[in-house]
DNA sequence: CGAAACTCCTGAGCGC
DNA sequence: TGCGCTCAGGAGTTTC
């Protein structure tokens, strides 16, 4: 389940396979993912040589000269370095491939997307994004300006794209037990020493889960095609009814909009 | 307008 | 051994 740090993880794995060097072929062995793989983009990529490997929010961004493919992961997508011509696993529906490798694309769910931006166009998925939690433009004056009278509990928020990009499921819960801020708290009625301490903690757990290579978890794998070095060591989420690491306490689940929630009601108020 | 519910999909894990 | 059920999870779309 690929957040943040697992798609940079991706991104910087599979940068020096593919920068500056020319695409042999673009693949697609099923079209039906999220959306149709525009059937076009294989005649846009060919012979393009790939310019830069980026990440915005959760999407992979690779530049060519006449536009960027934009990649998601969806929550079961892995990207793994092959030999050209090496067999393909089942759920392989993308191949990318350059004279001395082939990135094999993996997502057995399908909720990824495989996607075709116009040079000079922004396309519409990443328009009206929110900040990048790991820039300068991720503040506690932000959060405040965003936050500001509404009433959705802040884990919510959190996940809003519209609020600070990449962060899911794992990383919300995990934000705001070290911010030690109850998950169902009004978005709007943070305090500023908790915009600050809220702030940091999002930027802390991120960076430290990319240092970490990428949490493993599910079929989450690094590109190579090994298994992560190692998990994070998450604090609460997936902890229920274990004990608090701070407070011994034991931590407690609860569903939010659907998804599962995991704090401390003792260190988290 | 905002917010909550719904939706896509497959595989893992569980109870029987 | 296998069936059926539930759950996981990103995020756009639909509904209220």
């Amino acid at each position: 389940m690929p957040e943040l740090p697992e798609v940079e993880t991706t991104c910087r794995a599979i940068r020096p396979y593919m920068l500056g060097k020319p695409i042999a072929a673009l693949l697609c062995r099923r079209y039906d993912l999220r959306w149709p793989i525009p059937k076009d983009m294989t005649h846009n990529v060919a012979d393009s040589v790939v310019k830069s490997v980026q990440r915005r929010s959760k999407y992979i961004l690779i530049e060519l000269s006449s536009g960027t493919m934009l990649v998601h992961l969806g929550m079961s997508g892995t990207i793994r370095i092959e030999k050209p011509g090496a067999a393909y696993r089942k759920h392989d529906h993308v191949v990318l491939t350059f004279a001395d490798c082939a990135l094999h694309y993996h997502d057995p769910r399908r909720f990824g997307c495989w996607l075709w931006q116009p040079r000079g166009t922004v396309h519409k998925l990443l328009q009206n994004l929110g900040p990048e939690p790991l820039s300068a433009h991720w503040t506690a004056r932000h959060m405040r300006e965003a936050a500001r009278q509404k009433n959705m509990p802040v884990k919510q928020w959190l996940m809003d794209a519209k609020n600070v990009v990449g962060v899911g499921n794992i990383y919300a819960s995990e934000s705001l037990f070290i911010a030690g801020i109850h998950p169902q708290t009004p978005a709007g009625q943070l305090s500023w020493p908790r915009c600050l301490r809220l702030n940091r903690a999002v930027r802390c757990v991120l960076q430290k889960a990319i240092q970490a290579g990428g949490t493993t978890l599910k079929d989450f794998r690094q590109s190579d095609g090994e298994p992560g070095y190692f998990a994070v060591d998450l604090k609460v989420y997936g902890r229920q009814d274990k004990t608090c690491h701070r407070c011994g306490s034991l931590i407690k689940h609860c569903a939010m909009a659907g998804r599962a929630t995991y704090y401390c009601d003792t260190c988290q108020r």
